[in-house]
DNA sequence: CCCTGATTCGC
DNA sequence: GCGAATCAGG
């Protein structure tokens, strides 16, 4: 394969909306993520950031020193700006990136047994009021279902944020408000985002739930 | 171990 | 110009 014009604004595109290398090289086909990084360090585009006015400078300065030879030119560039993540983590357009608050199975150490584990319903303050609508409170867990997921939660993985990836469980665990609040990160069912446990409470064939008024 | 981008250097 | 190998890190 090489680097036609189409395939490279593909992935000048892609590149600037934050994907990844490997992605970017899945995308693409017949390329490595060694050769994308190659060829966007190549093309000068290492830099994403985009809304600043950063170095529009296509091809000059960064390429400058390649000889410690010399001593530095200037000392300091002067122009190195506080550098702004605009964006930590692009979205995934195939699957959801987080699940739909799921029952918050939480351990709060000031609470070792809850009357019921699954279905209550901790206080949790967050910062703002988040409205959180777009919620179908599922409840209705079979007994059975509830269990393993308690016993599965007892032996997550604990990864944070970072430490997903695509077959980790991404099931949140505790309350985000809180120091306690870890991913399960055990390994996800293929193609899913959860593992086994939290797969069977994630995905319910929306029958069995039933309307309760409010 | 999974992943990320950065750099080097023979081709 | 290209990209595998390697490095440095989360």
């Amino acid at each position: 394969m090489s680097w036609t014009d189409e395939r490279v604004e593909l992935l000048k595109k892609m590149w600037t909306e934050g994907q990844s290398a490997s992605q970017i090289a899945k995308e693409l086909g017949g390329v490595t993520r060694n050769a994308v990084i190659g060829k966007v360090h190549r093309l000068g585009l290492s830099n994403r950031v985009e809304g600043a006015p950063a170095a529009p400078a296509p091809a000059a300065a960064p390429a400058a020193a390649a000889k410690p030879a010399a001593p530095e030119p200037v000392a300091a560039p002067a122009a190195a700006a506080p550098r702004v993540e605009p964006e930590p983590e692009p979205v995934r357009p195939t699957i959801a990136a987080v699940p739909p608050r799921p029952a918050p199975a939480a351990p709060q150490p000031a609470a070792p047994v809850a009357s019921v584990p699954g279905v209550v319903r901790k206080p949790a303050l967050v910062p703002a009021g988040q409205p959180l609508p777009p919620q179908p409170s599922l409840n209705e867990i079979s007994p059975e279902t509830l269990a393993s997921v308690r016993e599965v939660e007892k032996r997550s993985r604990k990864i944070s944020l970072m430490e997903l990836t695509e077959r980790t469980c991404k099931w949140p665990i505790g309350d985000p408000a809180t120091e306690h609040f870890y991913f399960c990160g055990l390994p996800s069912q293929a193609g899913k985002p959860y593992c086994e446990a939290h797969v069977s409470v994630a995905f319910q064939p929306m029958s069995a739930r039933r309307d309760r008024r409010r």
